[in-house]
DNA sequence: AATGTGCTGGCAACCGTTTGCCAACTTTTG
DNA sequence: CAAAAGTTGGCAAACGGTTGCCAGCACATT
């Protein structure tokens, strides 16, 4: 049995082994290899061979066991199911990756509680985590932003970073749309009542229509699930109105399917307007007027934001930061004029 | 400023604290605390008393560097725009957290060199590893999971676990479905050569075919994504053939999209039979005749099955298991008679 | 020539937990 | 009643890096 020389030790390539190797301390060798200025170039050129040549890959658990650092964000969802978090799950990964962290993903199943549960549990082993949609209590998040750097998304808290897609701007658009189309009775379609966005996005609607002489109402609210536009659906129709703004995309095409099967004609009985425009908002039947978030954009600014805030370390200056991202009016089949 | 005793300490809680409050050894506590058996019923309540006062979270990393575990499973996706891997994600993540296992989500970008790489520099801070459709040779694959423990999904190699959703067999059901519809020309559009289970269903199609004594061709290759769907519906119109069975529902969904705009009539003019009834499939335009694979089921397999390998350390009787879980025709809208 | 300054590298003490080994004690057994 | 076996708890050495502190050296300054 011949063995090379790198396969005779089973155990793992340490910088003992390369201080070894080149003749200097370990010490040394860490210095090398994480800050480039503070040994002479000629070492850190022989150490770098030595560790291309032993095939080194450092031991992550022991680099964060002494320095603090992990080289990982958690991201959290409230809801994996849900299309709209894909699009930041992808933004996030695009980023975290181009900076070498690890995505630690965690789907919270819409439990506040489970979300602080996992986030105290793990606070020691991340470097900072990103809340899409976090049902935390305003109160919760700024405690929990003291233990551990945070970024949220959609949910703006004195002293936590944010990002918010700013849907509720582009209510107005969708109003003057569907005003303009002769709708003079819009229904808002409610998604859950913890949700931050919800609120945000009917108290946009209301003050718009008002502006506009219209009337607004509100119904719900329902789940934000493809199942409940079916309840959705059947509630609008009851209104008798004419045309109507989803909380989101995923509910709206709930709604759709639903209409449907009832017969009912959108957009000639009703026209639908969703938020988001998620996959599928595009392909659906019809195809869905929506209100096109950046949300690709949300996730990876979200962890450039996270990411500068772990390495500026300005407490004060940073910590009021909220980048807002707009929307836009994307029509599609599902709106037109009033019959 | 009152403080209370918990808040008094900035430095996080160690056993060593544990241990000093109850007047135990160190050692003791972590017994206690991770090998139940092993001290004495008494003093381990009064260690988890004690624990629980203080509010104590065990130190992931320092446990990876004692122990080598690391509480860590990396999950593999070659692309997450793809909706076919939120099932899996879905599913894996319902069961790593169910067994106190942390999820890695990892995007190869469709490259077995970055898929390699990733896994090797990662090796050491993981359990295990699921390969949701890897891009890698067999050898690769082979010798990967003797570095370690490894799950793929939808590859089969020999020497290592794998979950196999078995569409080739739903091919042949297809194939009746279309025959008995009256259709004799059959085309499948074929997804990424490098893809493994493209070339499986090629063939499940091909046998069938001749089975059923009608003609089968094959157009492509195309990228499993949305947009390829106007150069495979292309293809296809241009073949005359009266139906395809596609690679998989995104490339489908993006043919159906073409295919409207050219004024081609699904089912009248050509029926379409997608794979894996993603997201989608069921509300397009028309909606997606296609072989429903039980994709998050294929996930939460996956994981018992990594997580039994983990604590079972069985390496020749576990090593040749392969499960295979079977999918079946859902018939939509959008494959009718031939015309 | 004496002092100051900047650059390198080594020493050794951590970081928080696990675990092999041993000692003391308790119980069972012959 | 002595020896064997089983419990229970402590000691101390890992695990693999990072980092504060110090010393040696070269060079520039006065």
């Amino acid at each position: 049995m011949e063995e090379l020389p790198s396969a005779k030790r089973a155990r793992p390539v340490t910088i003992n082994d390369i201080a070894a190797l080149t003749g200097v301390a370990p010490s040394t060798v860490s210095r090398a290899l994480s800050k480039p200025g503070r040994v002479n170039h000629a070492t850190r050129e022989r150490i770098e061979a030595a560790a291309r040549e032993l095939n080194y890959v450092p031991n992550t658990q022991a680099r964060a066991l002494s320095s603090g650092r992990t080289g990982t964000i958690a991201v959290l969802v409230s809801a994996i199911t849900n299309p709209f978090y894909f699009g930041i799950i992808r933004g996030t990964q695009q980023q975290l990756k181009a900076a070498g962290y690890a995505q630690l993903l965690i789907d919270t199943e819409d439990s506040g509680e489970l979300e602080a549960a996992m986030l105290h549990k793990m606070r020691r082993s991340l470097d900072g985590a990103i809340l899409a949609a976090s049902r935390l209590s305003d109160r919760a998040l700024a405690a929990l932003a003291t233990e551990i750097p945070l970024v949220t998304i959609n949910r703006n808290v004195r002293g936590v970073q944010s990002v918010i897609i700013d849907t509720p701007a582009g209510i107005g658009q969708a109003v003057e749309h569907l005003v303009s189309l002769g709708h003079r009775d819009l229904i808002y379609v409610s998604g859950p009542q913890s949700s931050w966005p919800n609120e945000a996005r009917w108290q946009a609607l209301r003050s718009s229509a008002a502006r506009h002489g219209v009337q607004a109402r509100r119904a719900g609210p329902f789940p934000a699930e493809r199942p409940s536009g079916s309840a959705a659906a059947d509630a609008v129709v009851n209104t008798k109105a004419t045309a109507c703004i989803v909380f989101n995309d995923l509910l709206a095409i709930g709604m759709l399917t639903r209409l449907r099967e009832r017969g009912v004609r959108v957009p000639g009985d009703i026209s639908i307007v969703g938020c988001d425009d998620i996959f599928g908002a595009d392909f659906c039947h019809p195809t869905l007027t929506t209100l096109t978030a950046p949300i690709e954009q949300a996730g990876r600014v979200s962890v450039s934001m996270l990411l500068s805030l772990l390495t500026d370390r300005l407490p004060d200056q940073n910590q009021r930061r909220c980048v807002v991202l707009p929307t836009h009016l994307t029509v599609r089949e599902s709106s037109g004029p009033i019959a």
